[in-house]
DNA sequence: CGAACGATTAGCT
DNA sequence: GCTAATCGTTCGA
């Protein structure tokens, strides 16, 4: 039986919790699947959305780890991130990309379209798929709608530099199964 | 108060 | 590969 991870889990480092991620899985509502791909963010991060220190938007990041933190980007998506590290400091992990397993009906149908590949593979579309929005912002992760469990094991993780930032662009943060076809880019 | 800029994606060339 | 879409956040004047 997988187990439920609880708010020390998050307590590491965002680059470790990134990387015990992979292969843990994640649930809202029941929907959801198997973590493919993570990207890691600290204060002292100049591609964080923490470095400047707490703001309205990033409050969630500098709160309890365990916890969501859920941000709008290029208006558009719904990015879902575990607040990691211990409170005040800002710190997250980016949920990149699932193995969709739970729900395929209802991610089909929120996002549209047939293709399993596509429905989970990018921060943007893994929140369309699970129904992340703004209310589920600072949310307990160990607690309804959310459910996340250990992976089991200790899968094979490859790195790389993180996708779609201009700053800290060579930093290896973004880690990912190895082999898996639902990252979102592969990995070099 | 104005303006630039995204931790992205879909769709077209 | 290139770009429009789309709007809240952040920062400078």
């Amino acid at each position: 039986m997988p187990r439920p991870l609880v708010a020390a889990d998050f307590a590491g480092d965002s680059h470790e919790v990134a990387q015990a991620l992979i292969g843990a899985t994640l649930l809202v509502d029941g929907v959801g699947g198997v973590i493919v791909e993570t990207e890691a963010y600290d204060r002292e991060d100049p591609a964080s959305h923490s470095h400047g220190g707490p703001t309205p938007r990033n409050q969630a990041m500098f709160g309890p780890p365990g916890r969501a933190y859920v941000y709008r980007s290029y208006g558009i998506h719904w990015c879902l991130n575990f607040v990691c590290r211990e409170e005040g400091h800002g710190a997250g992990v980016l949920i990149r990309a699932l193995v969709p397993t739970h729900g395929l009906d209802v991610m089909r149908e929120r996002r549209g379209l047939h293709d399993e590949r596509l429905l989970c593979a990018g921060p943007g579309r893994l929140g369309q798929a699970l129904a992340i929005t703004h209310a589920l912002n600072g949310h307990r992760l160990d607690r309804a709608p959310f459910r996340v469990l250990a992976a089991e094991g200790t899968p094979p993780v490859v790195r790389g530099p993180r996708i779609g930032i201009s700053k800290a662009v060579d930093v290896p943060w973004r880690f990912g199964l190895a082999g898996s076809k639902f990252v979102s880019q592969r990995f070099r």
